[in-house]
RNA sequence: GCGCCCGUAGCUCAGAGGAUAGAGUGUUGGCCUCCGAAGCCAAAGGUCGUGGGUUCGACUCCCGCCGGGCGCGCCA
């Protein structure tokens, strides 16, 4: 049994939550109050109502309130959310943020599908979005591909120096060490002897160091040569394997630009003349524990480098003076105690960090024949993007990748992501869509007449059922961008695609009598034309046939 | 130790403070002379990690504890 109230009566919340409705639905609290009194009567729930106090009204309003306006049912499949929430805001989605020194593996797919979809998502709500990708192409990560090219580039040319057990050892960096030597002969050859005071060096990391010194000094002019042709092969194949994702960029930031252009010694003076950047120990350091970060954060090194955070603390910046009203930023989660100094940094910039979101994305675990299949990009034993879809299929790691909350650990079954059966859900959202399409062409009918059916005519439960799911796919829609959580397109399309189903398997579609047929066969198109748009902002295909 | 994330059916996971907590998968049993069986229907399966608190009402919000993941660089 359900306690009544014990504090106030029934009425007292009854009014507050009329009131509450009619704030929300922006409608005069007399109308809302009318409909409760009209609604109530008529409900087989009322007994219980009347136990659970006025949140059962309030729920049981909501839901009459959605139905008086099924009739919008039709046209809701050609509508992509309701555009309200986003109003025009220009928003920037910054996703697959990665040092271009290999290829993109699966952590990095899962960021791709995440921030595309996201980005569609919030494009379906009405945001002005842009796409961008940031290139980590000034770092040391980048000099170290650099060196690992030109090591084995030396080894092609007959010179053998120990390769580094931390550098990059893809079999990728032998084609271009390959390409290289094809284009230049043996220009950058040098004897093995100029790394003999590097290799002295014990600790690994330091000898690391000391090797991609050797290489800029002796190779001098050519080191940037290499670097560039490191850069320029990485970041295209990057750019191929998305684009054959189905993920592409409006924009291209480089971090190297952010130097070259200035802007990170501006932003850091901008820092510095609102007094939010002290000198110890000969570094620059960036007060972000004034705004809740643990510990205040090195922007200049002892050397005179700038760390990765001073040119980050510049994009960050750039992004709000180019104009976007918000940012998101979807990053790996273990970059998650990144967070507090950006935003911070925002923060003493005279920015509001509100406007910044950083979407955290768990890694992706791959499993195959229930064995956990590991990954390490340095080893080259890491399972790549381009394997993966090669393997599953694209419209199987799109729907796969946002098939679980972003900050949640995926567990990615390959043997299920490539399997064409009934336990697969990519098939199951496209099967309904093919199912369609397939009775669309047995009728055989001019789709114009389709504009006589009547939503009247549809009266079955089943009906009623499959057109409040329909009804629900704006709001779907605007959660996913609400909350930035475009897997909830993914279980609306499941759940829409399991409610036709059942509808198809209980009902035919194409009977004699010619209204209810024209109204089936309309309903049939909605849940088509909803199941494509769903799965275009997820980027996943909506096959005629399978 | 501190910070962030997670703990919901055997397994993988949904769940804007509101109805009897839902899907998929797995298990069991049914459904193709009929628009595609890659489908459908039904049964079974739960102390929502745990103990408090706030509330008319808590899976949801707050605090403590237990368990798991990640992060705590003058790396990127």
């Amino acid at each position: 049994m359900l306690e009544r109230p014990k504090q106030a009566e029934h009425g007292d919340y009854a009014c507050n939550v009329a009131l509450q409705l009619a704030k929300a639905l922006k409608r005069p609290p007399r109308e809302i109050a009318a409909q409760l009194v009209a609604a109530l009567p008529a409900s087989p729930h009322l007994e219980k109502a009347e136990a659970a106090g006025a949140g059962f009204i309030n729920f049981f309003l909501k839901r009459s309130f959605k139905q008086q306006v099924v009739h919008r049912i039709l046209d809701a499949g050609t509508r992509y959310g309701t555009g309200m929430r986003g109003q025009g805001k220009k928003a920037q989605v910054e996703f697959v943020s990665a040092n271009p020194t290999g290829p993109l593996h699966v952590g990095h797919g899962r960021g791709a599908a995440y921030g595309a979809s996201l980005a569609n998502v919030l494009a379906a709500s009405g945001f002005d979005v842009t796409r961008e990708f940031y290139v980590n192409d000034f770092g040391r990560q980048m000099d170290i591909l650099a060196l690992s090219t030109w090591l084995r580039y030396l080894e092609l040319n007959g010179v053998t120096v120990p390769f580094p057990a931390n550098g990059y050892q893809g079999e990728y960096v032998r084609s271009m060490a390959a390409a290289i030597r094809a284009e230049h002969g043996a220009r950058f050859r040098h004897d093995a002897g100029v790394f003999m005071p590097a290799l002295d060096e014990t600790d690994e990391e330091l000898r690391l160091d000391a090797m991609i010194e050797t290489a800029k000094h002796t190779l001098g002019g050519d080191y940037d040569t290499i670097h560039r042709f490191a850069l320029d092969v990485q970041l295209s194949d990057c750019r191929d394997d998305l684009a054959e994702f189905g993920v592409t960029f409006d924009a291209w930031c480089s971090e190297r630009s952010l130097y070259e252009t200035g802007r990170v010694e501006r932003a850091l003076r901008r820092l510095e003349e609102r007094g939010h950047v002290y000198d110890q120990d000969g570094a620059k350091w960036f007060r972000s524990s004034r705004y809740g970060d643990e510990k205040d954060r090195v922007v200049r090194r002892e050397n005179g480098l700038y760390t990765y955070f001073a040119s980050d603390i510049a994009y960050h910046l750039d992004k709000f003076e180019r104009g976007f009203d918000i940012a998101i930023d979807v990053w790996g989660a273990d970059h998650h105690g990144y967070i507090a100094r950006v935003k911070g940094a925002l923060a003493a910039l005279g920015l509001d960090p509100q406007r910044l979101t950083i979407a955290l994305v768990q890694f992706a675990v791959l499993y195959r024949g229930g064995e956990r299949v590991s990954m390490s990009t340095r080893a080259g034993e890491f399972v790549t993007l381009r394997e993966l879809r090669k393997e599953v299929g694209n419209d199987a790691a799109r729907f796969f990748y946002v098939l679980r909350k972003s900050d949640q650990h995926l567990d990615f079954d390959l043997d299920l992501a490539k399997s064409q059966s009934t336990d697969n859900p990519v098939y199951y959202v496209q099967y309904a869509h093919a199912r369609v399409c397939s009775v669309l062409e047995q009728w055989g009918g001019d789709a114009s007449a389709l504009a006589r059916a009547d939503v009247t005519d549809l009266v079955s439960e089943r009906e009623a059922a499959l057109l409040a799911r329909l009804l629900e796919y704006p709001d779907a829609v605007e959660n996913a961008a609400r909350d930035f959580a475009p897997h909830l397109v993914a279980f609306y399309l499941r759940e829409l695609a399991a409610e036709f189903h059942g509808y198809y398997n209980a009902t035919r579609l194409l009977v004699e009598e010619e209204r209810v047929k024209l109204a089936r066969l309309a309903l049939a198109i909605a849940v088509r034309q909803v199941l494509r748009n769903g799965l275009a902002l997820l980027g996943v295909s909506a096959p005629d046939r399978m």
